[in-house]
DNA sequence: ATGTATGCAAAACATTTGCACCTGG
DNA sequence: CCAGGTGCAAATGTTTTGCATACAT
């Protein structure tokens, strides 16, 4: 894939920080990251990008939707390529790990709730939180984890 | 109700700021409120209890399970009391308003889901961001508001 | 060129903590 | 009296911003 097409699509100038962000997004074995950990990976591939101009080009990505910014517990925001379909969160407690999951049925109970007391509804957040199995017995984690994350 | 003896209960001191905190969260108006609203409604009662106070007290609530942190969206957490059982939200984006929603069938799929990967489920949090109905129509919020509906 | 993006440092927030003093039981 | 609670100020951690410089088109 093109990352400098997908910039340029989503009305952006393609610059260096830019590009190379989007890179660390794409490839990262992890898919959430704190905009630290995209400054460090940055560093990791001697790149001298300021902690500034990553926080910067993270809020404009999610702007213009290619990342999605999640409020985890804990303060700090994490962010995630918009690059599937939506999905929502169950975070292990022990290990830190997050698993995607989708719903199809509480999707739409969503939907009905809303539709019942006329919210119009825009967006929505479900976090789960818990311990996947693998911590619960070997102590390390185990729990199928779908997609790259 | 007794708010010396749900302290006493809770395994905490009986203090002045500590009663008042408890009771600002009783009587407020609004359910959901931020360290900083408890500490202005305490300054306009005529307290001068300190900020650092407000959340130290907070979170000790929190952990005796006298109160529920929320990280909405925004970075700032807000504090509800934890007198009724469990309910989502609803966030109005227009007025601001916070709702509340039980819905049997997503807390079932939720269970549901867990299990099917492996996941122990300990607690979660939904929140629902859109619009109320009275804002589109008359600009005002008139939703009804449902308390654990 | 020229308007935008970046780097750095400082600012802005939300929240926590150290420490001397005060208070409730 | 004494452990624990509180106030204040300073420290923390995260995210934002001002401004001079560098860069993409």
């Amino acid at each position: 894939m093109n990352t400098a097409a997908d910039l340029k699509k989503a009305g952006l100038k393609s610059t260096v920080p830019r590009l190379k962000i989007l890179e660390v997004l794409e490839s990262a074995p992890v898919r959430h990251l704190s905009a630290e950990d995209v400054y460090k990976k940055l560093l990791e591939m001697d790149l001298e990008i300021g902690l500034a101009t990553v926080y910067r080009v993270l809020t404009q990505f999610e702007g213009v939707g290619l990342v999605i910014r999640h409020s985890f517990e804990g303060g700090r925001s994490v962010f995630e390529l918009d690059d599937e379909g939506h999905h929502d969160h169950m975070l292990c407690l022990e290990c830190g790990e997050v698993f995607e999951f989708f719903d199809k049925v509480i999707e739409e109970r969503q939907k009905q709730v809303s539709k019942e007391v006329g919210f119009v509804l825009e967006d929505h957040s479900l976090y789960m939180y818990g311990v996947c199995e693998g911590m619960k017995t070997s102590g390390k984690c185990s729990m199928k984890k779908k997609k790259r994350g």
